[in-house]
Formats: C-alpha cells, structure tokens, sequence
DNA sequence: GGGAGATACTTAACATGTTAAGTGAATGCG
DNA sequence: CGCATTCACTTAACATGTTAAGTATCTCCC
C-alpha cells in the first residue's frame, strides 16, 4: 500500500497544521481558539446572519456552532435574537466588545499571514489556494453521488 | 480585512474535508476513525514502533495517541509490550486481527484514492503535494523562531 | 551511588469534530 | 382545519485536538 505519510489527506494535514501553529499562539494570548476567530471574522464582514448560515460561512458544522454561540454569548462578544418572521431561526451578529476584541488580534494575525505568504511566496501561494479551490469542486460532485447511491 | 473565506487555512481545511468525506462512510463502516486507521497503517508499515515515533508517523499528538492505543489495544487490533533496555519505552505492533482488518479495508480506501487521484488527475494532484510540501517546508522554519522568541 | 534534570509516556481538563436524536416551530396538503 | 413532514436549531454521546500537569524511568555528573 502507498507510503500513507504521502498521501493527500496527510499532505493536507501537516501543511494546515503548519498554518495553524503559527496563528495559534497569537489567538490564545486574546483567548480565542482558532473556531471562535473564524466566527468572529465571519461575523464582522456580514453584520448579521442566521446560524445556518453563519455554519457554512465558518465551515463549522451545527452542532460546534451551537456551542461556540453559547460560549461567546456568554462572553458578550456576541448578540442574538430570534427572528420574528420565523422563531425557529436566530439572527446573530457581533458586539461591540467583539468588535474590539477583533481590532486587537488582527494586526498581529495580519502581520502573522504576510510573513506566511513573503517566505512562500504570493504567486505560489495564489496558486496553492487555485488548486485547492479546484480540488474541492472536483470532490464536491463526486461526494454527491456518492450519497445517492448510499441512500438507495 | 482579506475575506476570510479565501484565507489559506480555510483552503486548506475544506480541500481536506472535501476528500475525508471521501474516506469516511467506508472506514465507519468498519468501526475505524481515521485516525485509528492512520495508526494501523503506520504499524503496518513499520512491524513496530515505539509510541513517540508512532506519534511523529501518525502526525497524532501524545495524548490523543495515548487513548486510541488504549481502545485498539482493548479491541485487540494492536499488541504492545514495554521495551526491555528502557522500561519508559513500551512497542507497539499491529496484531494479527488488525492485519485482516486492514485487508478488509484496503480495497475500498485504494479504490477511493484512485477515483480521487482520476477526477483531479494524477499530474496535478503530484504538484499539490509537492506544494504543500513546500508550504510546510517555508512555515517550519518560521515556527522554531517564532517558538525562540516566546520562550525569551 | 545518589540526586537533579531529562525523557517517555499517561492523565486531566477543556474545546471541537462527528453522528444521531430531540425540540419547537413552520409548511404543505388532504 | 388537522396533522404528518420538513426545517432550524440544540442536546447528547463519543472521539479527537490541545495544553498542562502528573508519573515512572533513565541519565548524567558530582
């Protein structure tokens, strides 16, 4: 069988996780993991959205959502309030203090990602992110199928 | 701030889902995470290995490999036996149910690999990974001076 | 040879990933 | 209308990710 360290999944693997790890530090001393960021941020460019949605902006599947809300809400770096046309959906959006908590971790995460792409460099990284994009549109079909036939 | 979505990390992360989605119905199936199955694929591979190594391998962090060697020990998929020069050091090695076990799965997981290795074609899945070995190979460097500066 | 420090793991604690089941609200349709 | 179905989300249960602390063993140097 293949030398598994070379396989795709792997490959995929260890480069996110040197992504990461760089980002990672930066986040903790602010008290964010690496999901509430990604939250955070989504919120911050769209000023409300539905947790539906907010799940596939942040690439985060409900049930982490449901519980990430919770916690921010908590900490007030969050709103929420329930639609009032349909009461099932809630309508989140990013306050104040979030808003702030934002403008303090960005610049050492924009700092953080400039470095990444000097060393790597930004054509190949443009190029890196085109194949990637590709990657997953060409798996995206297949996982369709895939799931039509399972469920025959 | 750089949308998000289009964030390298966020690439990188959903092009990795786009193909363990791929992977994972069929190793369920057989009651294997896979994680528990990059371990036995490592094992294999090796004959044994000590826990540290099968770490650095498996690209799992201690704690998490502690664990799932104690559930795949209980399953009797893997043996183990603490090394006699340093009783610190225990080897692992794949058992012989965990041999068959493997072989029921392979099948499946090559034939996977390969539709996936089809649809995106062979050449450019080569220069993906030799791309994220590159991007790995640049932030590697940066993570050790990053790590020296933390600690002063 | 004995004690300080390093090493190889394990345990603990908390956060997220993943799937399944639960809950309350909306919808469609007979 | 009524009620089964769908929908939006939450809760539950189990597995892993991540960091810190714990434990046993080993090493090295005095």
């Amino acid at each position: 069988m293949r030398d598994f360290s070379r396989s795709l999944p792997m490959s995929l693997l260890r480069a996110r996780e040197a992504v990461m790890r760089q980002f990672r530090p930066s986040l903790r001393e602010h008290g964010l993991t690496e999901q509430q960021w990604r939250i955070l941020r989504a919120l911050a460019a769209i000023e409300a959205a539905e947790v539906t949605e907010l799940a596939r902006t942040a690439f985060l599947l409900g049930p982490s959502l449901s519980r990430i809300l919770r916690d921010l809400e908590a900490r007030n770096l969050i709103e929420r309030k329930t639609a009032k046309a349909d009461q099932r959906r809630s309508m989140v959006s990013i306050s104040k203090e979030g808003v702030k908590l934002m403008a303090s971790v960005a610049p050492t995460s924009e700092a953080i990602y400039a470095e990444i792409t000097r060393r790597f460099g930004a054509r190949k990284l443009a190029e890196l992110q085109e194949m990637l994009g590709e990657l997953e549109k060409s798996l995206a079909e297949l996982g369709v199928s895939a799931e039509a036939i399972a469920e025959e």
